[in-house]
RNA sequence: GGAGAGAUGGCUGAGUGGUUAAAAGCAGCAGACUGUAAAUCUGCCGGUCAAUGACCUACGGAGGUUCGAACCCUCCUCUCUCCA
């Protein structure tokens, strides 16, 4: 790497979902001359605020924040374009000489920017839905696997018959380019150079937590969640890909009348509990993490502080 | 007061004599994760142990029938619905 983005490193904040990672990584850009980048993958569309607990429009004034509503609903995206996006985004950050602070939850995007990702066959959708064809049909999901097992036993072994995305992508890939997904997966198969960053992780008590997810929850639907998801909807049409993300389901899901405020409610509840649990899961096998806890409330910025300066001169 | 229905593992809820430590879902725990990732998926889930097996505890409580009971019988306790 190269000396300009040692001194600049980015800092990485993370977490689960409801610690304290964008007030904390407010503070921190605003002490360090910082400039704030998302890796969240729902706070990227536009108008999606209140559910992904976007940063206020008075936060982002104080501290330019980058990748915050940057496609419709109904565009296409997903982890390699944010990659892109981001990496680019985070240079210009580092050549005008602030700190890049990525703050967000999508620990796969973060790591699609971090690490690269290979170059494969980008996704394709003719070839989509024709496996999805043959998915929807009865025991479809077993023929695929069948199908992906002759022509890549790797990838057949290692990927769960039930896991139909990842079964439909390993087929895309080898429909679209002739090679199976598991040798575009070998390492050093050429991607991106790695990007350097300090790590910083926040971590709290599970009962404390799940206490104040349930808080947050109430308090998203009261501050709107379901008109925020009625307007929505009169803009993009309910398939559109964040229309599944947690809270815009179970709103969406209200106004069609399937389900009353009171279970939506206990349902996205549900949701982000687990998806708060997923997140500790991957961040756990992260590695170079420097975790902080907040379980008792202590204010987790003088530590945050010492970290990001510690890794600003050396690795 | 009378007539029914029911009490099952943290919760919901199957099971109505052996193959049942007891389906399924939820919750919980652990894990995976290479272009849908707030997605998708996997494993564990009564307890103990020298633990591919053994033992103990368990289907409201107490008895009983039976080689054998969550399942049948009796009584008790509680809950619900209906008639008064």
């Amino acid at each position: 790497m190269t000396p300009a983005q040692v001194t600049n490193a980015a800092i990485v904040i993370a977490g689960p979902t409801g610690v304290g990672k964008s007030d904390l990584a407010l503070r921190l850009a605003e002490s360090l001359g910082g400039e704030i980048v998302n890796y969240d993958s729902v706070q990227i569309y536009r108008g999606f605020d209140i559910g992904s607990a976007k940063p206020s429009a008075e936060a982002r004034g104080r501290v330019p924040h980058h990748l915050f509503d940057i496609v419709d609903a109904n565009a296409e995206f997903n982890a390699s374009a944010y990659a892109t996006l981001a990496r680019t985004t985070c240079e210009e950050i580092a050549a005008r000489g602030r700190r890049a602070i990525l703050v967000g939850g999508t620990f796969f995007y973060l790591r699609a920017l971090l690490h690269g990702l290979p170059p494969m066959p980008a996704r394709d959708a003719v070839v989509r839905e024709r496996l999805r064809r043959i998915a929807v049909r009865p025991r479809g999901a077993e023929r695929l696997h069948r199908w992906l097992s002759k022509v890549d036993p790797q990838s057949g072994k290692r990927i769960a018959s039930a896991d139909r995305h990842r079964v439909e992508r390993a087929l895309e890939v080898w429909l679209t380019s002739g090679r199976p997904i598991s040798e575009w997966e070998r390492p050093g198969s050429g991607g991106t150079e790695e990007m350097a960053a300090t790590k910083i992780g926040l971590q709290m008590e599970r009962s404390r937590l799940v206490e104040r997810l349930d808080e947050r929850v109430t308090a998203m639907y009261a501050a709107g969640l379901i008109d925020e998801t009625r307007s929505l909807l009169t803009q993009f049409p309910r398939t559109a890909r964040p229309f599944g993300a947690i809270g815009y389901a179970e709103a969406a899901a209200v106004m069609s009348g399937e389900i009353d405020v009171d279970a939506a409610i206990a349902e996205t509840r549900r949701r982000t509990r687990a998806y708060a649990k997923r997140q500790m899961t991957w961040l756990r096998s992260e590695r170079n993490v420097q975790w902080i806890d907040v379980t008792s409330c202590d204010d987790p910025f003088p530590a945050a502080m010492r970290l990001a300066e510690m890794s600003e001169g050396s690795d």
